[in-house]
This record gives structure tokens, C-alpha cells and sequence, in this order.
DNA sequence: ATGCCGATTAACAATCGA
């Protein structure tokens, strides 16, 4: 079963782009965040047509997220628990059925958090602190389960081309790493990092200042397995070329292999 | 990096993102 997640900064401006590349990589499950659309005004047809079911949790302007799977998708639920008051849409969650083994899915987009410190960044660490709640449920249940999607945490300095650029970033802030720490740390395996060692790898390159061009990049999408998901896991890497294409998202595909 | 670009909404500038 491939996986992937994908920040695509606006379904609108990038349902095309999505769409060749689904084509061409044919995950059999796509994460997707930054949809930027109410679930009425997400295009789930082309999506339908090429046999994928369509779960979206959007909102008006920002934010958003949605699961495009081939395969059947159960008890889906919208939104990250813990506080009823918070309106943006950055979390779904749903149960694949694979050939062999179900895999509880999450999809998530962790908030940015600038400027440090404000009222942003207290509610990026309150919102992990929800996150690590969530976190701690999925693997009690000691079954295949992931939660993937554009954490917005540059893990350590090797996950950044220049390092000293985001030291006091939001990003990479002490206080932000400790506490994605704190989650793998339950026990999850980052699937890239289970694969691949060393710098030069990043997710994510700024649209300005020729950032690509320069690959002054940063590795902020992730995937965290529970064990029983990363007793499943086959590969994991980084679809950057797509990043070369006309109108690109900021950040490109993340994917896994999952033996499920 | 103090948003230099890009998407979105709502107007034809402001807001947000990382």
C-alpha cells in the first residue's frame, strides 16, 4: 500500500498539477493538506474518476485538509480532540482497509507558529500538546497506524539547508522540537529517517529568493508510525522533481511502502 | 527572512503562509 502526504498550497490552483501526479506515482492513499477550500468547493470528481474515495475537512480561505484512497475508507472522523472552541480545520482521521491488515490513518497540518513568541506560537505547543494526547490513544490500541502530513518542524539541524536561518524560527525553536520529541518518543518511527541518513533532503523550498534553484530547503513532512505500522514498512522517499514543474506547490509529495 | 512569492478573499489592497 503506498502513502503519500502532500501540502498543495490551494486544491484551486493545483488540482491539475495534483492530478499528473497522481497518475504517474498512483499512491494508493494521498494525505493532503492546505486544500484552502470549503468541502463543497473541493473538485472531488476528477478525483472519483480515477477511483479514489474523497474525505475532505476544509475551511474558507486556509487551512484544510482531505484523504484521497482507492481503497475503502471507514469510520472517518474531523478534527484534532481536545479543545471544541478551535475552529481550524488541520486534522481527519479514517481506517484503511489494506489486502492483508487495516491501517488507522491521520492526517494532519500542524500550525505554523510565527512569529515566537505570540499568541501563534502558543497555540502551535498547545495544539502538539493535543497532538501527543492523540498521539498516546493510537498507540495504546497497538495496531498499524500513522499520522502524516506537513508537521511544520524542521526535526534537527541536518533537516535544514542552512540551519542558522531558523534558529529562532517557530519551525525549529527549542521548545518546538522538544515537544515533536516528546510524540516520536512514545514510541513512533519517522519512516524517512528509518530509510535514509544525512542531510540534503528537504520537503519544503520558499517560493522567493530562488530557494529551489539554490535547494535551500527544510524537511518539515513527516510520517510517524506506530510499531505495528513500521513492522509494515517497505520504503520511504521524496518526490522533489515534481518541484521543477510549472506552478508548483511549496512543498512536494512524501510517501511510503506499506506491506498492508 | 524584516514574506523578496504565491494563493485567497474581497474587492482592485490585505491577509496568510514558513
Amino acid at each position: 500500500m503506498k502513502i503519500a502526504t502532500f501540502n498543495i498550497n490551494g486544491i484551486k490552483a493545483r488540482h491539475v498539477a495534483l492530478c499528473e501526479w497522481l497518475d504517474e506515482a498512483q499512491p494508493d492513499v494521498a494525505l493532503l493538506q492546505e486544500i484552502k477550500s470549503v468541502d463543497e468547493g473541493f473538485p472531488r470528481e476528477m478525483f472519483e474518476d480515477r477511483g479514489y474515495n474523497v474525505e475532505t475537512h476544509g475551511q474558507k480561505g486556509f487551512n484544510g485538509v482531505a484523504i484521497l484512497s482507492k481503497l475503502p475508507l471507514e469510520d472517518v472522523t474531523r478534527g484534532l480532540p481536545g479543545d471544541d472552541s478551535d475552529e481550524q480545520a488541520r486534522w481527519i482521521e479514517a481506517t484503511v482497509m489494506g489486502e492483508h491488515t487495516s491501517v488507522r490513518l491521520c492526517g494532519l497540518y500542524l500550525p505554523n507558529g510565527n512569529p515566537v513568541p505570540g499568541p501563534k506560537y502558543d497555540y502551535k505547543l498547545a495544539w502538539m500538546e493535543r497532538l501527543k494526547s492523540r498521539a498516546k490513544a493510537l498507540m495504546s490500541r497497538e495496531e498499524p497506524a500513522l499520522m502524516a502530513g506537513d508537521y511544520n518542524i524542521i526535526p534537527l539541524d541536518e533537516d535544514a539547508a542552512r540551519p542558522e536561518v531558523w534558529q529562532e524560527d517557530a519551525l525549529a525553536r527549542p521548545e518546538s522540537r522538544r515537544a515533536y520529541r516528546e510524540i516520536v518518543n512514545l514510541g513512533f518511527t519517522e519512516a524517512f529517517r528509518a530509510r535514509v541518513r544525512g542531510g540534503g533532503h528537504y520537503s519544503f523550498w520558499d517560493y522567493q529568493a530562488g530557494a529551489w534553484d539554490r535547494n535551500d530547503g527544510i524537511r518539515i513532512d513527516h510520517f510517524l508510525l506506530t510499531p505495528q505500522a513500521a513492522d509494515l514498512l517497505r520504503d520511504c522517499a521524496i518526490d522533489k522533481d515534481i518541484r521543477n514543474r510549472p506552478k508548483p506547490s511549496d512543498h512536494v509529495p512524501v510517501w511510503i511502502e506499506l506491506a498492508a
